[in-house]
DNA sequence: GCTGAAACCGATAGGAA
DNA sequence: TTCCTATCGGTTTCAGC
């Protein structure tokens, strides 16, 4: 890690991916510090950018957005224009959660939310298929969600 | 959606995904609504469970945290026990961001945040291929996130 | 249901140790 | 640095529409 951060920094990062809202106080009194350099540190934190936004995670099952489907994609022509062009319009989908580019035989990996199969079916096809340069789509089709975090790893031991 | 919220109160939920520091005023105007009834239908959400819970998400980069690997594991023996002894231990480990059963081949898609390559090698070879019944593990290294949010498609056209 | 206002409580900043 | 305190603003409630 190339940061600079203390222990305490480190405490207020984990409680506050944990749960964002909780109040001044309370965090001051999990970390072990009192209100105004817990308050201090947290503004420092948010401008330095390691809290980017703070946002509400919504239950997937209720608002019937269960079905996630991990989407490997390679491209046919591999030239510069066709990449951003599949780049730009993929950020553009709603139900593209997350889109990464990847080592190996696939280029995208992406992650996506639709309502049920048949929606997931009709947006790849309606959508995804449609996109420029596309060759292959490969669809892995998740059951059951074991863990689902947003936390990073930052209190790992390796 | 078997579910019954309002234009409104999807709109609530599709600001607070994005933004959940955003105050009961500035909320209220973005709706259109007045502070009163906008702070009563968040309440309702919350507690009906639609908002689960209110995250810092945090810059990975700035914290050294960048590399994302999607792992797809496959388990030796199909008994029930293992599944679950599998499941649990997974759960436990910070490293593992999401773990998703899945259809088709492969048993579970993990994806996993590391602090570089050497630690994700290091973290498989410590924790993950040495965890009950496992016996594929092959891993899909990210390199660029070109779409990295936690906001549900709510307002898909399909 | 919504509006507006009033009361309360927590967040913020400044000053003292 | 941290702690203490005063002020300010947001949240929450309640009465009226």
């Amino acid at each position: 890690m190339q940061t600079n951060l203390s222990a305490t920094d480190l405490k207020i990062l984990k409680q506050l991916q944990s749960d964002a809202s909780l109040t001044a106080a309370e965090l001051a009194s999990r970390v072990g510090l009192s209100q105004s350099p817990c308050w201090r540190r947290v503004n420092k934190l948010l401008e330095e950018g390691y809290i980017q936004k703070r946002v509400a995670l919504l239950n997937a099952e209720k608002l019937g957005m269960d079905v996630v489907v991990f989407c490997s994609v390679n491209l046919s022509a591999h030239g510069r224009q066709s990449l951003e062009e599949f780049e730009q319009a993929v950020a553009q989908l709603p139900e593209v959660i997350e889109c990464y580019t990847m080592t190996g035989t696939m280029d995208y990996m992406l992650k996506i939310v639709t309502r049920d199969i048949r929606h997931y079916e009709k947006f790849v096809r309606t959508f995804l298929a449609q996109m420029p340069g596309i060759q292959e789509i490969h669809s892995n089709i998740a059951v059951t969600a074991i863990k689902n975090t947003t936390a990073l790893p930052l209190d790992t031991q390796l």
